[in-house]
DNA sequence: GCGCATCTTATTGTATACAATTTGATGACG
DNA sequence: CGTCATCAAATTGTATACAATAAGATGCGC
């Protein structure tokens, strides 16, 4: 990560992660290049990366702003989520080892920490989890699903709001997770196939929940992206 | 497509799709900057575009090759693709207007004129069976789903050997597009997401089966990537 | 002849200057 | 007062020069 290009995609993902510039703001080079303290053609890279993973959008002039998701929106890509993701799990399934199992195992001990004590560590669940599903997507051995699911999944505004899960949301969420180790110690596609597609749908509705009770105290006007 | 950025896109773009750059190729800045006649900065902004949609990789020290993909590779690219376009079909029959299914209509006509005529016109059909998948993408209306499948089906493995479809093949695409039409017109997501899943299968299938029999006169030699 | 360190060359990364385009403002005119 | 043309400021696009890094060649020691 020492190539200023790095850098300045790094900064700029994380202030967008953050919420530090929310969907809609405006994204000048300029400005952008002073703030991560390196020139504008770095940045400029930057933001062809950050476009093809749809964190930005560009206007029809080629102005930069930070990507806005409609509900709508957002239903879709877990749905789209679900289906991607039920797929790697059926190939991995297919594909499994007993080392990947083992780390697999592993992994979801570790998540089971987080989320049995009180108060759950949401961090830590949320970093589980994260490599819990990296570690299926790899087993799947797909290169272009790799591609595909990392631009569904690395949107903020699913990671930022994960925070707003329940204890017990998180444990089912664990639950899931040893249901489809189940899956994959038998080596049944479909069934972990369903169990992900599950999962996920799961996801969605604890996300929308959680964002229907808060948009009222939580959404202060959007700013319009046209 | 006036701006420099657009020509090199556009250029090398076309010099992979057209095999001119063989999959395996070694991409250096400097020489397509020459060849496209513009300079490094504007090739630079296009490969990564082009990398985006995995047109192009790139080493571990940044440098860039035409991709290459394995028949595994393929496979998997086209059980994407039936998965995305199936449910493209479904949202489709779900949201159908009936403007929209006019105009499918209107370009299945076309492409019926295409395959009907002895000898079919393959450019044309290719054409015409393009504009008919995106406008179901369209109908869609799904941002990220059109952004998935253009990753997915902009390969040029697959428009390059699709001219080797019999005219039996080419009849038949039309006839299922037929049916993708009966689906539509009476809203039946299913219907059509199963029929759009059996046309890529099949599609893939005769791929494979042309792939197979050219390979050995088709094929001298690849280039490693690594 | 083989392996390895070093040096040369080729390639990519970055900064900067300047050109082209867009935006938004200002003021003239109806 | 509203509309439209024109102009100024801001923003993006491109070229070029130079720095950093990687690939390949060369020759040395064994």
């Amino acid at each position: 990560m020492s190539r200023a290009s790095d850098r300045a995609y790094g900064a700029i993902r994380e202030m967008i992660m953050s919420g530090e510039l929310a969907p809609g703001d405006a994204l000048g080079e300029e400005a952008l290049a002073e703030r991560c303290g390196v020139s504008r053609t770095p940045v400029r890279d930057a933001l062809r990366r950050l476009e093809a993973e749809m964190l930005i959008t560009r206007s029809d002039t080629q102005r930069s702003f930070v990507a806005d998701w409609s509900l709508d929106d957002i239903a879709d890509l877990f749905q789209l989520r679900a289906m991607l993701e039920g797929y790697a799990a059926r190939r991995a399934a297919e594909r499994m080892s007993e080392p990947v199992l083992q780390a697999l195992r592993n992994c979801n001990a570790r998540l089971r920490k987080s989320v049995m004590c009180a108060p759950p560590d949401v961090d830590s669940f949320l970093e589980r989890n994260r490599e819990f599903h990296a570690l299926i997507l790899e087993a799947a051995g797909s290169r272009k699903l790799v591609a595909l699911l990392a631009s569904v999944i690395e949107q903020p505004v699913i990671w930022r709001t994960a925070h707003h899960y329940g204890q017990d949301e998180l444990r089912r969420s664990f639950g899931e997770h040893e249901e489809l180790l189940s899956a994959f110690a038998r080596g049944d596609g479909p069934w972990a196939e369903a169990v992900m597609g599950s999962h996920i749908r799961r996801a969605f509705h604890a996300y929308a929940d959680a964002h229907r009770g808060l948009t009222a105290i939580d959404s202060p006007g959007r700013r319009r992206t046209a």
